[in-house]
DNA sequence: TGGCGTGGTTGACCTAGGTCAGGTTAGACC
DNA sequence: GGTCTAACCTGACCTAGGTCAACCACGCCA
């Protein structure tokens, strides 16, 4: 059953070049020569499947990963505590792993949410590859900026906010995040489940579960299972803006 | 009354060469002409009082600011609601302005707590000055990287801890924050008010206010209006990993 | 010296959401 | 098909911490 075309496909998949995420991903903005080259240091995806890690807690660092397809959350566990605290989930496009740059060991886990393909890049070439190319430093740069102001925005929907208010924000989260990635921003899978959510917001499993419920009610989003679809863009966001 | 002496270690706190933050700054690890180039690009630090602002929400960004003595508050604005959020707090020698490259604008106003200097280092020079020394390209991404660590440490605070947990995490930041810069760890000012704690923590300030009464009770730290000396440092941590 | 404004503390009360416990559904495996 | 487990939902109860309000301590200015 494998066409022609199909096996074009899964050929320029394999290379920057013809990967549906390069205009969103670190690739931005390559000059052709500098494609190549990043293409050539790029360690080929080996699927993940859903609870496989992708890198552990205390493991010396030396790769980058950015995702390709699938979805993978970020994990730490605290000193003394038994339970893990769920810090970041990770979408196509996004990169793994900006936080243990200049450090020996990962501060954190990062477990695949189902079956996921990541693009792996060991630092060491990934930096020299930098020196070579502006355009990739700086997109380096602006990476890791743009993770700052997500982290900001946790932060602030973290910080003395209504259940309603941190679930609604956090679902618009995702719905930006896919929308900027070429996905549908009303309709999406929420590959992890509610005590993740949770956890990541600060929140026991069964908030979770009841404020979902009450966004169905209000018709806000529609649930079944884990497929979310939005209702009311509008009405998720002037649930965050009051106060 | 100005000695010889006096004159001396201002002028050369005017240059990176001599300032006391070196070793912790963006500069650290330059090359003696990377460091006099580095030196260049500064524009000197004219002071801001209490409540002055450094930067301003929705402001073009164009440079980044390295704190030299005194503390500042970030704090967001968000649409459709009154109050302030402060995200962050800046120390000496910590690097405001990282989550803004790449950006037009920025994305929060930095205030000053106390009479603050910073050195300004515009972003193009800036940017330039790292395509051609490598350390300094190497140790901004390393501070990006780090600032990362600290928002993820941020969001673990955050997440679903107790009043007390929050409070002993952010009092134990400060003071590892301090002693990395060779201030005391066990004895130094709060800055800024129990408001903007609370803001920073998602708590209420009455809450900060009672907590931090309870932990003078217990021993564990001695606060006089907003000098706080640390007694227990183990104490303050015993807290933060129980769960 | 007294009034005032700002920041901090303390108490009384109340509610959002955590905790615990039971019940349902859906996929994985035999 | 039946069984097992993990994930999810729902209800009852309870407590951490938010809210409101009074009060204090201080620096500032007239």
């Amino acid at each position: 059953m494998t066409t022609v075309s199909q096996t074009y496909r899964r050929q320029s998949e394999m290379h920057c070049d013809g990967c549906s995420l390069h205009s969103t991903c670190l690739t931005r903005g390559l000059s052709q020569v500098a494609l190549e080259a990043f293409d050539e240091i790029i360690v080929q995806p080996r699927p993940l499947k859903r609870g496989q890690a992708l890198v552990r807690q205390g493991q010396p660092f030396h790769s980058l990963y950015l995702v390709r397809t699938g979805s993978l959350k970020q994990v730490i566990r605290l000193p003394g505590r038994q339970d893990e605290q769920v810090i970041h989930f990770y979408l196509p496009s996004e990169a793994v792993g900006l936080e243990a740059i200049g450090e020996e060991s990962c501060s954190a886990s990062v477990v695949a949410l189902e079956t996921t393909f990541v693009c792996e890049l060991p630092f060491e070439q990934l930096e020299s590859l930098a020196v070579e190319h502006d355009a990739l430093r700086a997109e380096l740069m602006r990476c890791m900026s743009r993770e700052l102001r997500g982290d900001q925005r946790q932060v602030c929907l973290l910080s003395g906010r209504t259940a309603e208010q941190r679930l609604a924000g956090f679902l618009l989260g995702l719905s930006r995040r896919f929308h900027a990635r070429g996905y549908s921003r009303y309709r999406f899978q929420l590959t992890m489940s509610r005590a993740d959510i949770g956890s990541h917001l600060g929140l026991a499993l069964e908030t979770v579960s009841r404020v979902m419920g009450r966004f169905q009610r209000q018709g806000l989003v529609k649930v079944s299972g884990r497929e979310l679809t939005v209702r009311s863009l509008e009405g998720l966001e002037a649930l965050g803006e009051e106060g």
